[in-house]
DNA sequence: TTGTAATATTGAATTTATGTGATATGTTAG
DNA sequence: CTAACATATCACATAAATTCAATATTACAA
């Protein structure tokens, strides 16, 4: 029984995924920030490599986030609708009341690295 | 420059990962049914092995989706607060409307299976 | 205590996602 | 048409998450 819901958890799973990589979110608050960018834009801004780039890109199209436009030869991405800005702003204020439990998950981090770095070393703001 | 915003965007996708799982939220659906649950409910529910149940939860409890109440010898789950609800429901209205690019997205599910099953097969309930 | 049930943790093997470099597609200008 | 540029895709090497079995911890009962 139920096997539909868990077609749908597995649909969720990955949509949910679609969130769940640095360069990716750091792309959607690039695009929140700029409204509408290319793809040699986001290059320069992130450094990273443009292939790379354009996996992450076609993820988040992909599952919705953002949407892209053609003008000449280039393509301009930018964030779908405002309920991806919602889900973003929700997520964050979660993460916040929660952020060393999150930095200590070792399910979702590796295991094996004694100090990820992500709680605040002496010395650095806080988020 | 953005350090401490790169920072954040590590923790922001360690937290969406906690979600990135079919049996983590099978078990927030769960919870979302039955108000409280022990592990031994659960296992049975699930289907799945106590240990693994068990890495699952503790991740679920580090980034703050639920939390945990001892009574007696048995550990009592539930959802951690309302949010949590509302980030899911926003999720799974969003994922509904591109339902067939999440399935499809490769960097997010295996590139090499020429169809993962999420489509709905000939004879199939929707979603 | 001692035994037992409930839950948590660990480690090794497997699966899955990521990063990189090379190549392919497609568009525009000349 | 061809050259040059913007973007997408592919194949492989690496890193990370998941699974399963075994073991450890904790609380209660006798």
């Amino acid at each position: 029984m139920l096997k539909q819901n868990d077609r749908q958890h597995e649909l969720m799973a990955a949509f949910w995924q679609g969130l769940s990589h640095p360069i990716r979110l750091r792309i959607l608050a690039l695009l929140r920030e700029h409204g509408s960018l290319n793809v040699g834009d986001m290059v320069t801004a992130l450094g990273i490599g443009q292939g790379h780039l354009s996996n992450h890109l076609s993820c988040l199209k992909s599952c919705g986030f953002v949407v892209a436009t053609p003008r000449g030869r280039f393509m301009y991405y930018q964030i779908a609708d405002s309920r991806v800005n919602d889900l973003l702003d929700l997520g964050l204020a979660m993460m916040q009341d929660h952020a060393e439990g999150v930095a200590a998950c070792v399910v979702v981090g590796p295991a094996n690295e004694p100090n990820r770095g992500f709680f605040l070393p002496p010395g650095e703001d806080s988020l």
